[in-house]
DNA sequence: ACCTGAACACCGTTCAAGT
DNA sequence: ACCTGAACACCGTTCAAGT
C-alpha cells in the first residue's frame, strides 16, 4: 500500500517536471489522486517544495492543459493533407481524430480541459491551426467563428456525455432490470432493448464511444460543409 | 462578513429541504461554495445532522440534478406542440431551449451535471421524452441513440465550450493584446478581428452565447432531419 | 537559490453522546 | 428518531527557518 515510487533519486524540480508527473500520477490513479502532496512524493521531494515551480495549484492543472495540446499540436502539425475547398473535411477530420487519440490515453483529462476555459497558448494555436484549415476550405470568418462553437469540445477530439447506458457489458441483469422500467420510460427501454438486440456484438457493450464520436462529428462537419461559400 | 442566513429558524431538516438549500447556495456562491458546513449554516443545523438525510455530499450533488432535471420536466411536459413527421423538429427544438432557460438560472449547475453520468430517475424521463418526440418523427431507435449521442449536453440545453474568446466586453486594450498575437496566431487573430469588427453590437462583447448555442443546435437538428425516414 | 518542518485554515466524515 | 460536539484524516497553502 505505501507505494512510495519515486521518479528519480535526486533530480532537480523543475516546473516541465512537476507537470510531467502530474499527469503522470493522473494517469496512474485519475484526477482525484493529483494532490500537492502526492505530487511531490512522487518527485521525491516535499510538497511545499513544489511552490517554487508552480504558483499553486490551479497552475498545475493550467500546466497539463498545456503540455497534453503541446503533445496534440506536435502530432497533427505533423500531419500533411491538402485542405482546399472541399478537401477542408478530411483535413480537420483527421487532426480532430487525432487529438483523440491522445484523450484516449488520458481520460481524466477531458474534465481538466473543461474546467479551464481560460487561453492558454497551445489551445490558442491547435484552434488557429484548424480556423486556417477552414480559411483554406473557402469559410468565412464569421462561419468558423460559429462552426468552433458548434463543435465545443469536439474540435479538440473529445465530447461531453450526459446520456450514457454505459460502456460495460450488457449483462441479463441489465437487460431484465430495463425490462421493469418500461412501463416509466416506455421510449427509452424500447431504444435500449432494440440498440441492445440490433447489433450483433451488443454482447460487449451499449454504445461504441468511437462510433458515435465519429457520427457527431461527421453530422456537424457534414452540416458545415453545406454552409461553406454560401453568404 | 459573517452572514448567517437560515432559512428557516427551526423547520425539521428533510431530504428535499438538504437539496433545495444546496441549490441556494451554489445560486449565491457558485458550485465552491456548497460545503457540508456551509449548507447546514443556511439550514440553521450543525454538518452532520445532514448525514440523517443524505448519505454523504456525493448524494447531495446527485439529488441537485435530480430537483432541477425534475423543473426542466414540469416545464417541457407543459409544451404542447405536434411532433408527428416534419414538426418533430420544432418540437425537440422547444423543449431544448426550454430546458436551457433552467441552466441559465443555475449557471454552476451544468459542471454538476457532467461530473455525473450515471442514470438518475428524472434525467431518463427527460430522454423518454424525446424519444418519445423523435419517433413520432419517424426516426429508428438507431438513429435516436446515434442522435443522443451527438447532441450530448445539448440535448439537455447547454453546451460546453472550450474555445472562449470571453463574453466580456470588447475593449480597446483587448483588442490591442490581440494584435500583438497576431504573428504567433494568425489565423485567430484575424477571425476575431473581423468578428469584433463585423457585428455592430461588439461593443457589446466577443459571443452571443444564446445565439451560439442555437446555431450548433440547429446544425445536429437539421442534418438529423435528413436522415429521417432513410435506412 | 532552492528546499523543508511545522503550522493554519479549511474540507468530508465518523463516533459516541445527548434529547 | 433526530440532532450534536469533538475528533480524525485529509486537503491547499503560508511562513520562518534551514542549506
Amino acid at each position: 500500500m505505501v507505494d512510495v515510487k519515486r521518479v528519480e533519486p535526486r533530480l532537480p524540480l523543475t516546473r516541465d517536471r512537476v507537470l510531467r508527473a502530474a499527469i503522470s500520477v493522473a494517469d496512474d490513479g485519475g484526477i482525484g489522486a493529483l494532490t500537492m502532496r502526492r505530487l511531490a512524493e512522487v518527485l521525491g521531494a516535499e510538497a511545499m517544495s513544489l511552490y517554487h515551480h508552480v504558483a499553486n495549484k490551479e497552475e498545475v492543472l493550467d500546466g497539463i492543459v498545456e503540455v497534453i495540446t503541446s503533445e496534440i499540436n506536435e502530432l497533427v502539425e505533423r500531419i500533411d493533407l491538402p485542405a482546399e475547398g472541399a478537401a477542408w473535411k478530411k483535413a480537420v477530420r483527421a487532426r480532430i481524430l487525432t487529438a483523440r487519440e491522445v484523450f484516449l490515453r488520458h481520460p481524466w483529462a477531458t474534465r481538466v480541459f473543461e474546467s479551464r476555459t481560460g487561453s492558454n497558448p497551445a489551445v490558442l494555436r491547435y484552434n488557429d491551426g484548424l480556423i486556417g484549415l477552414m480559411r483554406a476550405g473557402g469559410f468565412t470568418h464569421d462561419q468558423i467563428h460559429h462552426a468552433l462553437h458548434a463543435l465545443g469540445s469536439r474540435a479538440m477530439g473529445f465530447s461531453q456525455e450526459l446520456f450514457d447506458p454505459g460502456t460495460g457489458p450488457v449483462t441479463d441483469e441489465a437487460l431484465a432490470a430495463l425490462t421493469e422500467l418500461a412501463e416509466t420510460f416506455p421510449h427509452l427501454v424500447a431504444m435500449l432493448l432494440e440498440v441492445a438486440h440490433d447489433d450483433p456484438a451488443s454482447t460487449l457493450s451499449w454504445c461504441d464511444d468511437q462510433t458515435e464520436f465519429e457520427f457527431g462529428l461527421d453530422l456537424i462537419l457534414d452540416g458545415l460543409d453545406r454552409l461553406r461559400g454560401r453568404s
